[in-house]
DNA sequence: CTGAAAGCGCTTACAG
DNA sequence: CTGAAAGCGCTTACAG
């Protein structure tokens, strides 16, 4: 790594400003020279320094993302995991590197680690304090958010179009003639979890309303909390009859899963159940689990891209992006023949 | 961001010089100054620049991390999720920032990326080919490898220890009453699923042997093959009465799950299974899975203390590092009463 | 205790 | 078509 533009104009007996076009591939230079250096770069496999070409350029090339989450999982969890599956190739494939970054304190240092690295933009990934933002708002970094919330009008965010997937799910187990549903709602403040709720009740206000919903809260959005509240609730469930269940999203379906597995409960035969997400955990649990899935791959690609815009200064951004869920039907709501 | 050392210097009247040595925190500095210049920067918010400092320090106290796999999930891939896990806040507890890049194409590209970041060192995860190794070693660049495989002395690298945990697979379905098992063998190119199957083996072998050992290879590890090989052999499984299942990882295991419950067949009554990996799938699954758990969070934050002492040049290392399996003895293994 | 100067490895006008 | 010079924002000896 010793060899510098300099090392390679002197073997080239070129100036490092000829080096320098070379590379660049603007500015003239004889194909002769070029050739010349080219051979030599090759043969020395001689690196451009990316540090130094951000010193002047005043572009790093890199992107930062932060993923806020108290708790692990983080990268592994299975919604933010496939987000960046497809963030990594589509910042690749624009030239830039990514810096990853969990911050599991919510913080505002992750933000500073990343402003002093010199990313071109920041892509904050989940819900984030409100102070995190106004932070980030008073540097001059492009930034977008995705899969947060916020009621400022200044973010871009891009989200997953919650309150219609509940929609869809609603229709889904009332198509399939459940009329006593047990529903898991994850924790309200986020987002998601409420629209997903508000989605599947309005779907039902708006049909003339139905008497056997049953809305049970979790405060925490995961396996131990679906399978505690099941198990807590399951005399109530089987008073009222319930033949289904719906949560908001796929962990508490699989924790609630569990509690019927347990009891002896055919799934669907007795119970029909359905998650939201559309984790690979739905698709290779027995039986596989009917679920609602976020484009996560679409918002990944969409965050890069349009970050890449806001670097560039180019074209206008839409505030809020978002995008439709499609569901999955599976073995979990499968009628019986 | 467009304020720099200069201009905190100016706004508190004193030479870049003392500015710089007041945030390193090494030189002298009169208590006076000092404070005075802190103020100032906290007002302004000042970050210096992490490039500058890099360019002059020759270090930028960055890492790469590189994932080799061919197909998706990477990141979201159950086992090197809970690695990256791992280790990003490791590294961030050692100053480092990561760069997270997977590469598909198991190609020199991603590497001559980090190379021209100038990462400090380099974390590659997964098996990748010799010649992306032969390529590292070229440059002075510090690295690692973990969860590969490789028969070159020079790399130092972190493994499970796969053999063993086969091992700790057999005794538990033999202590089980298991006499006819059917296994599940991942590609034996990968050193883990070679080894897992090869523990497992031996393990019988020592004692004499065992008539009703069935193994099956797969070309892939994933839940699909595990599926579409369970339901080919169905048949042949049947006729030996085998009353066990071993794959050598989680996902194949799965795939074998789904195709006993759409058979009918009772977990654990009628067919015990066993993955290997220690996924969070085999938590959440039901019945749970029996698994032999991988020690992720360790080879994490070891790959990165480790790699820190390569930086700093420090100490000597062990080529070989590996990880003691942990088997977790779950419900698709449990006896009846 | 503090500042002027050199230098890290590049790129970018500007001359020639 | 090519090279000399300045400069990106820092740190680090070296004087004073």
């Amino acid at each position: 790594m010793s060899l510098n533009i300099e090392g390679i104009a002197k073997l080239a007996g070129v100036s490092r400003s000829t080096v320098s076009r070379i590379i660049s591939g603007k500015g003239y230079a004889s194909s002769e020279t070029r050739e010349r250096v080219l051979a030599v770069i090759e043969q020395m496999q001689y690196k451009p320094n990316a540090v130094a070409r951000a010193m002047v350029s005043q572009r790093t090339n890199s992107i930062g993302v932060i993923v806020f989450r108290e708790r692990q999982p983080i990268v592994s969890h299975p919604l933010y995991g496939k987000l960046i599956d497809a963030i990594l190739p589509a910042a690749e494939s624009l030239g830039y590197s990514v810096f990853l970054q969990t911050d599991q304190e919510m913080s505002l240092r992750s933000t500073d680690f990343m402003l002093e690295k010199r990313v071109d933009g920041l892509i904050l990934i989940s819900r984030l304090r409100k102070n995190v933002i106004d932070y980030v708002k008073k540097f001059d970094v492009p930034y977008l958010m995705v899969n947060g919330s916020t009621d400022d009008p200044d973010v871009i965010h891009l989200v997953s179009d919650d309150e219609s997937g509940g929609r869809q799910a609603a229709a889904h187990l009332h198509g399939l003639g459940h009329r006593s549903i047990w529903v898991l709602a994850g924790p309200q403040e986020h987002r998601s979890h409420n629209l997903r709720l508000e989605g599947f009740l309005a779907w039902f206000e708006e049909r003339g309303g139905m008497e056997g919903l049953t809305v049970v809260h979790s405060p925490e959005s995961n396996f131990e909390l679906g399978r505690r509240l099941m198990a807590e609730h399951w005399e109530a469930f089987k008073r009222q009859d319930c033949t289904a269940v719906f949560a908001t999203n796929d962990m508490l379906a699989l924790g609630a899963m569990r509690v019927l597995a347990e009891r002896s409960v055919d799934v669907p035969g007795q119970v029909a159940v359905m998650g939201f997400d559309g984790t690979d955990y739905a698709a290779v649990c027995s039986p596989s689990l009917t679920t609602v899935q976020v484009d996560t791959q679409r918002m990944g690609t969409d965050a890069v891209t349009m970050l890449d815009c806001l670097v560039r200064r180019e074209g206008e951004l839409p505030r809020l992006k978002e995008y439709e869920c499609r569901l999955i039907d599976r073995q979990s709501t499968r009628r019986e023949e």
